[in-house]
DNA sequence: ATCTATTCATAACT
DNA sequence: TAGTTATGAATAGAT
């Protein structure tokens, strides 16, 4: 990336090199920022340039970096650096932290709509726009999530009635065969009535068993959009 | 650099989140190789994802840049002693408490109307209602508050009227003082005008004095009261 | 994981 | 040292 590619070694001229050091360099935090941003990793990045100068970008803080990489990368770090410091660290990480959560507790009171005496009109201003914003994008992920149900309940409407068109089909076939059949014995034997009601009384109710599912599946849809207002 | 433009800001979805932090992740680990091998820097590059799972580079040893970094900030940190126990000890805790900020975390991301993902309907809708309970007590408070303020306004402005009050009877009677005054003058010399104009033109400043105080407390109330809605 | 339209980073130049 | 630009890289979104 540039006027011409080039070979990733050594630069050979120093101004070039120093050059390229300095932006790559401002590059290279710029990524790290955004990945610590956009990814919420921690990240530590430690540079020294060839003259010993040292650069550096935390996403936090350094110190807590190191020791978290330090405690990670095995347990036996406890004689290659502080053991006593160590202790200290973990209070001092302890008090950081229980800091945090008390905040985040405060935090969460007021989102709550607790706790907020202490806030000025400005403050309580803030806050309200901020749940009104909530309230929006939780309206909206709700009416996906509901659309999304009243599309499948209707893909599964759809599925129930072709199945029901398709067992009418068969129940009016299996009706003409009965006729058939009742035609064929009234042959055989003398009488020839007593058969054209029951074929009525069977017709009737293969229709109404189609009309009852679709009836049922819109109620249910029905339903389901009025748990959103 | 992608199909589209992204906001540096944390990546709500989870698996977006996931997917761009393995990218940019390899791609900050490669740029770093190329400026350490480029420019001949040492760099130490410490990655932990939201996780908490471990990645680095190093152009030499981890162990060595740390320690150069401590030297090159001066962090004497160098004292052999016991308690093992309680670092570990320190240690749980800080564990516990960094699960405790990340549901903490959770929960106000929840509150803000972000990280939506994952949560049924009923989840939504039980956040919705907490919300628009949070919101009714914010509002109520404001109200309190603006009433307040109100009234305190009020309490100045009917002060300040008094005070007004007060000021132009002063004036006034300084007026009349004056105009005795100048009626002796006029009758130890010979001249008896030039007096009247002065005097319309005394009193009238005091009146528009007082009116200008009044409208001038109305006026803040009215912009007082329109940060409300 | 792979592909591609885009945006970004930067090597050379000024 | 800082700014500009042509070009190669990185990567967001789609597959």
């Amino acid at each position: 990336m540039g006027r011409g590619k080039i070979a990733i070694e050594r630069i050979d001229n120093r101004t070039n090199r120093q050059v390229t050091f300095s932006k790559r360099r401002s590059g290279l935090m710029k990524k790290a920022r955004e990945l610590a941003i956009l990814c919420d990793a921690h990240i530590g990045l430690i540079v020294f340039s060839c003259t010993g100068r040292l650069y550096e970008f935390t996403s936090s803080s350094m110190k807590t970096i190191i020791e978290r990489y330090q405690g990670a990368r095995e347990e036996n770090n406890c004689q290659l650096l502080n053991p006593i410091s160590e202790a200290k660290f973990w209070k001092m990480e302890v008090a950081t932290l229980r800091q945090q959560v008390q905040n985040l507790q405060n935090n969460n009171r007021q989102l709550m709509g607790e706790e907020l005496s202490g806030l000025t009109i400005r403050d309580l201003q803030f806050l309200q726009s901020q749940l009104e914003m909530s309230l929006q994008s939780i309206r909206k992920k709700k009416e996906h999530l509901l659309a999304e149900e009243i599309m499948q309940l209707n893909q599964k409407g759809i599925v129930l009635q072709k199945k029901n068109v398709e067992l009418k089909n068969e129940v009016s076939i299996a009706h003409e065969h009965k006729i058939e059949l009742q035609k064929k014995l009234s042959r055989e034997s003398t009488s020839g009535d007593g058969d054209r009601a029951s074929g009525s009384s069977d017709r009737a109710p293969g229709r109404s068993t189609a009309n009852d599912a679709a009836e049922h599946i819109s109620l249910a849809l029905s339903i389901e959009g009025h748990v959103d207002e």
